[in-house]
RNA sequence: GCCCCGGUAGCUCAGCGGAUAGAGCAGCUGCCUUCUAAGCAGCGGGUCGCAGGUUCGAUUCCUGCCCGGGGCGCCA
């Protein structure tokens, strides 16, 4: 309908430029809902851009445009010129009616896009996120990457993409050692044999650290791990294995273990959010499989690598950015920037169209240095992507909560999840825009007081359209087929507003697709439960199910266009769009 | 010092270069008691951090500054 205004339009337009003999191409006009209702269904801005370039006020060029435009092929009811020289536009209201029968048509595929040509394929896209090595359970900056970057693979997916989400990850290195030692020692404590570093030891390491107490020898690293989760781990060990691992090093059955179980509880905290990972890339096959020194080997024939300091160096600088990395160690172990460099030369080896790493705020800076030396070793520069979010601030009891992978301090998606719900948790974190700071009023998550909740909001207007269905089963009233009804019965302008809306739904998900942002959804989905709930209060006013059997099934038709496009943005956010509740 | 992200109503936040800047919550006033419930109408509340610039038009784009958060490692 909008396209269809465009395309008059435009030929309005051409038609009144060619009349002034400039054949110019058009400029760049919008069509867009305006936001006050007053100013009509659709507003034009023609005019103003063409006034300086044909010297004459805006108002009279959208005059004659207006005049030029007539009725466009009885679309347009009304137009009028407003303000410095918008053209605005008022449709007739079946133009409106009728898309209901749209919406019930496409059904649940409403707002996606359509399926590809038979023979041709679906570009690939393969987003990468959580990421997180096992050294913990996920903590809620983790969890609101997983569900940003679960939602933006879903609205992919809705675009028309193959997406594949994966998850990468390292079980080897400094940070698994340290998880192993810290595990050895909580394993030592249990059996009597070490003595846990004090409680001001631990926040403190440089200043009060111990090397024992009461006779005993503290061994916990001073950068360990500190989570109660550690001790859980040591003392199961303890009662399978008893003093059988007192000699076994911190790096070996320790940290194999506690791999595990973390990663088992990772996974199953993804399960409980309802995100699968198609593939999960360790990064130690890249060392297995010889691809790390393969890409050594390439930027060091690219003259991108130089030895110093008995280091090899990135030469960053003469791909223009500010400084130099190094890639391998004195020691001769890469550092975290070597594998990924390889990691993301082999994501376009594998196929994708484009690659895009959902990221928190602390990693954006070392993204340039991947894309830069990825892109000399092959990969396309332009589609890899990055995606940030900013972090998740918690507060509880009205203080700030300060979050640390190593302190107890730390608040665990699970923690919240118990408490929320799934469905809650999800909404929580993508209801706001990604890059600016989330702060989850835990206190309020934890608020089992549901009134206020918008998750719930949203989901009841859903349930509410199939309460309504079930009363209607028991009036023995059919709901309507597609196009089975009368949709021009729905005159009131509630109605109307609320057709309005529901149009607007592709729209939504096309643009919190393109530019990776679901929080749009979100919000598009409370202002239709926002008109939906209120609509279905008023029943002296607008009762659905009434005497009137034709205005009735309009009714109906209009309940099942709202439950589409609620049950589908639901879809869309991961949430769950229950019958009834 | 350099880089990234924010700064919009009391609070939490939306806002696609457009017109009189919005929502929810909180507050106040009146109604409603439901096609299961979170409802309706209204009121109050704003130098869109500050200053320039671009533009017919800037909360939106650009520059500088202020405030807040984060990052600047041969950690990941």
């Amino acid at each position: 309908m909008k396209e269809a205004l465009r395309t008059r339009v435009e030929d309005a337009l051409r038609a009144l430029l060619a009349a002034a003999g400039d054949h110019e191409p058009l400029p760049d006009f919008a069509i867009e809902v305006p936001r006050q209702k007053e100013h009509g269904d659709f507003s034009c801005n023609a005019a103003m851009l063409l006034a300086k370039r044909r010297g004459r006020k805006p108002r009279e060029i959208a005059g004659e445009l207006m005049d030029r435009l007539g009725d466009a092929g009885g679309l347009v009811t009304r137009a009028e010129v407003a303000g410095p020289g918008f053209l605005n536009v008022v449709l007739a209201s079946t133009g409106w009616q009728d898309r209901i029968h749209e919406i019930l048509e496409a059904g649940p595929r409403f707002g996606r896009a359509a399926d590809p040509a038979p023979g041709a394929s679906r570009p690939r896209v393969q987003v990468e996120f959580v990421s997180a090595n096992p050294t913990g359970p996920l903590s809620t900056g983790h969890g609101r990457q997983a569900v940003l970057g679960d939602c933006i693979a879903k609205l992919l997916e809705a675009s028309g993409w193959d997406v594949t989400r994966e998850y990468y990850f390292n079980d080897g290195g400094r940070q698994m050692r340290v998880l192993g030692e810290s595990v050895k020692a909580r394993y030592l404590e249990h059996l009597g044999r070490a003595a846990a570093p004090s409680a001001e030891a631990l926040a403190d390491p440089e200043k009060a650290w111990q090397d024992s107490v009461d006779g005993l020898p503290v061994v916990f690293p001073k950068d360990g791990y500190q989570g109660d989760y550690i001790v859980d781990i040591a003392v199961s060990l303890a009662e399978q294995e008893g003093a059988g691992l007192v000699d076994e090093p911190g790096d070996g059955r320790f940290r194999e273990v506690a791999q595990a179980v973390i990663f088992e509880n990772i996974e199953g905290t993804l399960k409980r959010l309802g995100i699968h990972f198609d593939v999960y890339f360790n990064e130690r096959s890249l060392y297995t499989d010889g691809k790390l020194d393969e890409a050594l080997a390439d930027l060091r024939a690219a003259g991108l690598v130089y030895d110093a300091d008995g280091a090899v160096w990135f030469k960053a600088t003469a791909c223009g950015l500010d400084r130099d990395r190094v890639v391998v160690k004195s020691t001769g172990e890469p550092t975290y920037l070597m594998p990924d460099i390889a990691y993301h030369r082999e994501k376009f080896r594998r196929g994708f169209d484009l690659v895009i790493d959902i990221q928190g705020a602390d990693h954006i800076e070392q993204f340039p240095f991947v894309r830069e030396a990825a892109a000399r070793l092959g990969a396309d520069r332009d589609r890899m992507e990055l995606v940030m979010h900013q972090f998740v601030t918690i507060t509880s009891g009205g203080e700030r909560v300060k979050q640390s992978t190593r302190k107890a301090t730390f608040i665990t998606v699970d923690e919240v999840v118990d408490d929320v719900g799934a469905d809650v948790f999800r909404f929580f974190m993508i209801e706001r825009k990604r890059d600016g700071h989330l702060d989850f009023d835990l206190d309020l998550a934890k608020d089992k007081n549901w009134r206020k909740n918008p998750a719930y909001y949203v989901q009841y207007a859903h349930a509410r359209t199939h309460g309504i269905e079930r009363k209607a089963l028991e009036a023995n009233v059919a709901m309507p087929a597609p196009h089975g009804f009368d949709a021009t019965r729905l005159v009131l302008e509630e109605e109307i507003e609320l057709v309005k809306k529901l149009v607007l739904f592709p729209e939504i998900v096309a643009r919190a697709a393109e530019s990776r942002e679901p929080h749009h959804v979100a919000y598009y989905l409370r202002e239709v439960a926002g008109l939906w709930n209120p609509y279905l209060q008023d029943g002296e006013r607008h009762r659905v199910l009434s005497e009137d059997a034709a205005l009735s099934a309009a009714r109906l038709g209009l309940a099942l266009a709202v439950r589409h496009v609620l049950a589908s943005g639901l879809a869309l956010l991961g949430i769950s769009a229950p019958e009834r509740m």
